[in-house]
DNA sequence: CCTGAAACTACTTCAGT
DNA sequence: ACTGAAGTAGTTTCAGG
C-alpha cells in the first residue's frame, strides 16, 4: 500500500487525536469530508490503521509503577518458547512481551500499583513461568515520555 | 475520583475501541445514551481518560524493528539528567524514555525501519547525547504481544 | 443519578464531474 | 479521484422524576 503526503497527514492527525471528527480531519488535511472519509476507510481496511483506543492515566488509576523484567530461558527450543508465551499471556498486568535477540531473553513491561503489588505479581505469576532460569526486574523511577505515535 | 463498576466497564470498552459510538457504548454498559455520555465526559474531564488515539501497524509502515537501549550516565546530578532528557526528546523514533532505579539508567524504546536505520539513528543522535558513559542496545526479534490497555 | 425527547451536528452514500 | 447534496445516524442538552 502506497501512502501520499495527504495520507501521512491523516495518520499524524489520527495518532494525535483518534476521535477527531471526519469534518475537522478533512479541513485539517484540505480535503472534502467525503474524500477524507474514503481515504480513512482505505487506511483502516488495509490495516495501516490497526484500531482506535482510549489511553488512560495510569497514575490516576492508582497504577503508577512500571517494571521491566528481563528473563532468560533454559533453551531456545520452540516448545519451550511456546509454553512460555502461552503462560505469560495469562499473567495480568503485563503490557508488553518481546522476544529479544542475543541471549534468547524475553523482555516484559509490567504495570503495578506499587512495589508491593509487583512483588505479589512476581510471587504469584512470574515465579511460575515455565523454562525460566534467570529473571531480573528493573523499576522505572519516572517516565520521561511515552508515545504511541509512529513517525510517518 | 472514585469509579464504580459501570465506570470501569466504560473504560474497558473505550480501551478496546476508542471510536465506539456513545449509543453503542451505552448499550454495552446498560445505560441510556445521555447517562453514558455524562459519565464519559466526567472521566475525560477528570483526566482518567488521557485521550484517544489511532494505533498504526508498524510493520505495514515499514518500521518493524524495535530496539531497547539502556543508558548509563556519568552522574545523577539534576542538571545532567535535565540536559539528557531535553536532548533525548529531540531524537526521532524514540517512543519511550524511562528513568530507571538502581544504576541511574535510562531505558529507551526505539522504532526503526531495520537494523541499518537504527545504526543511523544511533550514529546521528544517540552518540551525541550528553553525559552518557555507557550504552547497550537490545533488539527485539518479535513482539509476542503489546497492549495499551490498563487493567481496570 | 437516571430517563426520554428535542435540537443539533456529523457521518455516509451516491450521482455527477 | 474529488465535490456537493441528501438521507441517515449519532451527539448533546435539558426538563422532569
Amino acid at each position: 500500500m502506497t501512502l501520499d503526503e495527504t495520507d501521512r497527514r491523516i495518520l499524524r492527525a489520527l495518532q494525535a487525536g483518534g476521535r477527531i471528527s471526519n469534518a475537522d480531519l478533512a479541513e485539517a488535511v484540505n480535503l472534502s469530508p467525503s474524500a477524507c472519509h474514503r481515504r480513512v476507510q482505505r487506511l483502516e481496511a488495509s490495516g495501516v490503521i490497526a484500531g482506535y483506543v482510549a489511553l488512560l492515566n495510569a497514575r490516576k488509576l492508582g497504577m503508577p509503577t512500571y517494571v521491566f523484567v528481563e528473563i532468560k530461558l533454559a533453551t531456545q527450543a520452540d516448545e519451550v518458547l511456546d509454553a512460555f508465551e502461552k503462560a505469560v499471556a495469562r499473567v495480568p498486568h503485563v503490557l508488553e512481551c518481546h522476544l529479544m535477540a542475543g541471549s534468547a531473553d524475553y523482555l516484559l513491561k509490567i504495570v503495578a500499583e506499587d512495589t508491593e503489588d509487583f512483588a505479589r505479581i512476581h510471587r504469584q505469576y512470574l515465579t511460575r513461568l515455565p523454562g525460566v532460569t534467570q529473571m531480573q526486574s528493573s523499576f522505572a523511577l519516572r517516565t520521561v515520555f511515552k508515545t504511541t505515535a509512529l513517525p510517518v
